[in-house]
DNA sequence: CGTGCTTTTGAATAGTATCAAGGCCGGTGG
DNA sequence: CCACCGGCCTTGATACTATTCAAAAGCACG
């Protein structure tokens, strides 16, 4: 875990909220900012932990989840490159989620000093976030409302669209849409919000409906448009941006 | 619907987010706002309608929900006095959610145009003003996370304590714990992801629990400490602020 | 080549939604 | 003032979805 920052004029990720700046105060981003290389399945900061800042990421998969009670996690969201983490906690003591890895991952770091510091000077990045932080509470009652509405199987539809949203299709093969994240029957469940069980029948039966193949954890969505036609009617699972 | 201002530094509604503002802004946004009071049971806004601003409660009980597919309307959230709706919408085309009074209210309004010269001008505003929306989206995934996980009973159950949080007992008798609201089963159910006999059956034992009273749709809580109890494991619908 | 974890599949169960019918109440008009 | 009407509420019976429990099979890893 050293620190290996890199200049944000150079990042590849011009989705990320730090682009939002004026260009002249990227340098000064650099120098406060923390990046770190988490390997696969390590956590990036803890439910309940104090919050320090915010976090990006530069490259690589998290989840982010929460404790149930007696039951599981629950997956509250899948992010990617250039998303923003740790958000949710911004602005409370604790953070209310956990973040980990599902792949090594590159993740820059900025403290709530700088952070205010760059809120109170710069009205349209402040605007932007802002902007986003709606956008996210829209996302976050639509999915509340789908989720009760959905049979379970919808539910999985929508949870395998969601993942492809957010990390599309693996590069190695590109005629085969294979998801490009390995997610047990369990996280699948989580964000589906039902169980690992439901997870496997459901996915058995939709391949026997040629609407997915699955060889261990890798899913290859046949007919991406049918399967969105399914749930069509309660919407999208939408992680376009950050 | 008469246009019927008053002077937002006279309001007394100390916890509306106009009141952030530096007093000397107030006297601004009297000329920029528009006031309006609407009879009961009348949209404030629709779903899907152009956004063109956001509204504040200056006194009165509302109601947010937005239509399911061939489901009843899901209420998102309720609302009460120095209360802000309407912000789900902003930065979004469309209304994602309609609001309809509960009772006679007093809403004021404020378009885009002058919220925007707000947000531009007094960082420590919109830095608040974020801080809301991030509070907002916790909320609203801590009470999707326990809609998952709790029963329909401890769903009806937070439901209740959640229209106490916002709307408190009524003034009329102030030794009776009488909800200070009129919600039909249904809504409650909407509010509980359930359905309206559900919620009629719940209530009917929570009677012969001696938990509440219930005469019509005034519902009285007997004891608002154990009610908590039954489902303190989750924590609790909370609608402190705003 | 075990060993332990994940996945699959089956069977039983529980929790809710759905459907249906009757009762209560408030409002309206005679 | 009373009777009627319609909507909401209550209650029961039924059906069904999804969870739970259990057991076997598959797979990855040392």
């Amino acid at each position: 875990m050293n620190k290996i920052n890199s200049a944000c004029a150079l990042c590849e990720n011009k989705n990320c909220f730090i682009q939002k700046l004026p260009s002249q105060r990227l340098s000064w981003v650099d120098a406060k900012k923390y990046t770190v290389c988490f390997p696969k399945d390590q956590n990036i900061f803890w439910e309940n932990a104090e919050v320090n800042g915010i976090h990006f990421i530069k490259n690589g998969k998290v989840k982010v989840f929460s404790s149930g009670l007696n039951k599981k996690d629950k997956v509250v969201r899948l992010a990617g490159d250039g998303h923003i983490i740790g958000h949710r906690g911004y602005g409370a003591e604790q953070y209310p989620v956990s973040a980990a890895t599902l792949s090594e991952s590159t993740i820059c770091f900025i403290d709530n000093g700088s952070l205010y510091e760059l809120f109170m000077t710069n009205p349209v990045f402040t605007y932007t976030m802002m902007m986003f932080y709606s956008q996210e509470l829209r996302k976050s009652e639509q999915r509340a409302k789908y989720n009760s509405q959905m049979s379970s199987k919808e539910r999985i539809i929508a949870a395998l669209l969601y993942a492809k949203e957010t990390f599309g299709y693996s590069q190695t093969d590109l005629n085969a849409q294979i998801l490009n994240v390995y997610l047990t029957r369990s996280e699948i469940a989580s964000i589906a919000d039902t169980t690992a069980e439901e997870v496997s029948r459901t996915l058995t039966i939709l391949e026997s409906e040629k609407h997915i193949l699955k060889k261990g954890r890798n899913i290859q969505l046949l007919n991406e448009k049918k399967l969105l036609d399914l749930i069509r009617d309660y919407g999208i699972y939408d992680n376009a941006d950050s």
